[in-house]
DNA sequence: ATCCCGAGGG
DNA sequence: CCCTCTGGAT
């Protein structure tokens, strides 16, 4: 995609989601922490079923830690991978206690230091919590971004990296957000919805999927 | 490169 | 049945 074409990709993603924000429910940027490192390999209505019933039982990271590790599976037990995300989740939360006063970190380096926390996750703190203007890329961005062009790459290392010299400045804080929902309900994984997709000529992509015909 | 690992959709 | 879901640690 030229420079052109790629402001107007982000203009139209913009007009028909105007104030683009996570699917994930949270009140802090603890229960946000929480919420993206149990989102791994999840779906946002999968995680949000979980935090339902874990953060009334525990919204502060020592109230996690009195929680244990039986009760704190129990509560995620129905997203995937349960067993190592309560192990890191617990882990994470001693360090917050021990070493930030009980507060989520605003570095990339300390949050990155935490069990559990990647580099995708804390993109997403970063940008969501605290405003910044970082590209997390998961599987949806990575696809998007690849399939349409936007910003091709092999590992998400680099699409990030890419998309942080293509998407115009005035876009970057939200563009996150547009890229995963347009991931998430358009541009899908195993069926792409070319023939209702906004920006399908712009796409590089050479399916253009037709519209399911209505056997009438 | 492999493991983790349940729910939902096709 | 198979694939996918806002990945990270080993």
């Amino acid at each position: 995609m030229t420079p052109a074409q790629i402001e107007r990709f982000f203009a139209i993603l913009q007009a028909a989601n105007p104030h683009p924000e996570t699917e994930l429910e949270y009140g802090s940027a603890f229960e946000l922490l929480v919420a993206v490192l149990l989102s791994a390999q999840a779906t946002d209505a999968g995680v949000n079923k979980a935090t339902r019933i874990l953060f009334p039982l525990a919204r502060t990271p020592q109230q996690m830690l009195d929680l244990g590790l039986e009760r704190l599976e129990a509560a995620i037990k129905t997203i995937g991978l349960y067993h190592s995300k309560a192990r890191h989740l617990l882990q994470t939360c001693r360090i917050l206690v021990d070493e930030h006063g009980g507060q989520v970190p605003r570095t990339r380096a300390a949050l990155e230091a935490l069990p559990g926390v990647g580099r995708k996750t804390a993109n997403v703190v970063l940008n969501v919590a605290f405003g910044e203007p970082t590209m997390a890329v998961d599987t949806h961005i990575f696809r998007v971004s690849n399939r349409t062009g936007l910003a091709p790459g092999k590992t998400p290392l680099a699409v990030e990296q890419k998309l942080l010299e293509r998407v115009p400045p005035h876009y970057l804080l939200h563009a996150h957000h547009w890229l995963i929902l347009h991931g998430r309900y358009v541009c899908q994984a195993r069926k792409p919805r070319c023939w209702e997709c906004a920006v399908a000529h712009l796409c590089d992509w050479p399916d253009k999927t037709p519209a399911p015909s209505k056997t009438t």
